[in-house]
DNA sequence: CTGTTAGCGCCTTCAA
DNA sequence: TTGAAGGCGCTAACAG
């Protein structure tokens, strides 16, 4: 910047008006300026900025797993409300790794991101409560707070699973199995309560033979929903609390001689296509992000100078039904 | 940092050095400093040592668009290797978009990133011929430089294309549809060219007249091979450049009565269910960030005081056969 | 309208 | 082994 003002002739701090367009300026000086600019093809440099200004200009954005479509939407969402107002992201990768996570927030916080948005690995949340504490602006995507009162973004998890399970009880079906991701994780056993909630409302018991949780990936829910379909007395149809999940359960029902009936959370491309009876709870991931871009950008530019209490929003959920193939 | 050296009754150079394991500071004051920070909360400010030091610990991405699949797992790539070096990930997103582009990356420049790593929107690189004259590592991905020279990693487009395209001459097909991204793109002109050697070595011509390219996404690609589909003398196979435009053609495939076959680039999740004959080139995206990292990581952290020429590498693909359903 | 002074938090250099 | 001085590039605050 020195040498753009000796360039231009003038003091540094002109520059420095200049370039973040301070009215106060001759245009004389500003065109001298900004010649000596373009000629040194010189940039600000934004550390210097950050440190003398505070305030990085940065979002931290912590996801389990990157490549799972529902986070790179969400990442994308974020990104569209980051940038229009100015800031950039920066992405962290747990892997569900809970030490890896704190790591990772730790950096983020001494790169004095200017906020945080994070979907929490595992269960607990105690080291993020020092987030928190430092008054770090904090929003929780897809898994509610414990530990710690902060804003998050929620989907209808209940809500959606309710409302597809209800789907297949409408359309006759009476033993519907379950295939679920741990108990221990929030959506896993919200989608299961939404579940056991649809049958409770139409007067019948779920079979707690027909229940396997626990699942991780495709793989293993293939199997569980292959042993699921192997039995006497087989469901006529299972609920799956995922993409990942449905898909196992898809080759299960696409292998065997049945004609099992599937309902799911999450959409997936190709849904249409599969020629199976499906149906589908499904949400707009890039919504989370942006909602929860829009939560933490509240707080990290606050409108008023009241303090904001801590607050939730809850994603919509719409149920889509995919029917078998009409060969015509 | 000057209250932990208050707290400690040392000066802050002493914090400083126990805080970068500098060796040379009594085990006496070291147990002070460190139970000053301990007692504080206190964390280094990353940008104030960035200011000093000289090189951010950042590294930037620019991708074209987040959401796309290929992409979120070129990113954790880039990731897994950058963290193994204490690097992290500055993401940026394009949408395809050339002046968006040349903010972001002028932005990345002002945030003094150590290197980026980019796959180029469009077709144009000027703009980049900036970024490369300021010395500032940099590697493509997926697209080759043009106007400028630096490192890259692409994907045998060539080799799979052509590969795929001859396990449907191999099946007996001699009338083959082509449904291309655009031309200009690097990606649809090998994938084209590899689709044209396949018919060239086996003394075939493509008929023009099955050819459709400059087509974007699912539903152009639908409509593009129900259009073929829809002639007199319709092709018996279809070879589609990426997993979008393959999506596509299985919808369109799907609602029609013939049971065309399908060849295309990129694997994509449950193309093993579809019950349709699926030829894929298949290759790893994750393979390409972190290759890209990599190179990216040797500019920065030099193993040796050499100028490194530009280096290419190519993600090799392989082709995979998906069958048509065995109903038992 | 423009320049000077001072300092953001850290680390390199040099002296003790 | 430790500390003091100075400056990385920038910009508030205060003159002029």
């Amino acid at each position: 910047m020195r040498d753009v003002a000796a360039q231009a002739g003038v003091s540094a701090m002109t520059v420095s008006r200049v370039l973040k367009g301070d009215p106060r300026v001759s245009s004389g000086s500003r065109a001298l300026v900004l010649a000596a600019v373009e000629e040194l093809g010189y940039r600000l440099n934004e550390t210097a900025r950050s440190l003398r200004v505070g305030g990085s200009g940065l979002i931290g954005l912590v996801v389990t797993n990157i490549a799972n479509p529902f986070y790179s939407r969400l990442t994308l969402g974020v990104q569209e409300v980051a940038g229009e107002h100015g800031l950039r992201v920066l992405l962290a990768n747990t892997g569900e790794d809970t030490d890896r996570e704190r790591e990772l927030v730790d950096d983020l916080l001494a790169r004095q991101v200017d906020g945080i948005v994070l979907v929490p690995a595992g269960t607990g949340q105690g080291p993020l409560a020092l987030v928190a504490a430092r008054g770090m602006p904090l929003v929780l995507a897809s898994r509610p707070p414990s530990d710690i009162d902060t804003d998050c973004v929620l989907v209808d998890d209940f809500g959606g699973a309710r409302e597809a399970t209800a789907r297949l009880i409408a359309a006759g079906h009476r033993r519907i199995g379950f295939l679920g991701n741990p108990p221990a994780l929030y959506t896993g056993a919200e989608r299961f309560r939404g579940y056991w909630a649809a049958h409770e409302e139409a007067g019948l018991e779920p079979d707690e033979r027909l229940v396997r949780r626990g699942l991780r990936d495709p793989a293993t829910a293939q199997k569980a929903a292959e042993e699921l379909l192997d039995q006497p007395d087989a469901p006529t149809a299972l609920f799956c609390t995922n993409n990942r999940l449905t898909q196992g359960a898809v080759r299960a029902v696409r292998s065997s001689a049945r004609t099992t009936a599937l309902a799911g959370f999450d959409n997936f491309d190709l849904a249409d296509v599969l020629g199976i009876p499906l149906t589908i709870a499904a949400y707009d991931p890039d919504e989370v992000g942006r909602r929860a871009a829009r939560m933490l950008i509240d707080r990290i530019r606050p409108s008023s100078d009241r303090p904001i209490p801590a607050r939730r929003t809850v994603v919509p959920t719409n149920v889509i039904e995919y029917g078998p193939r009409h060969d015509s």
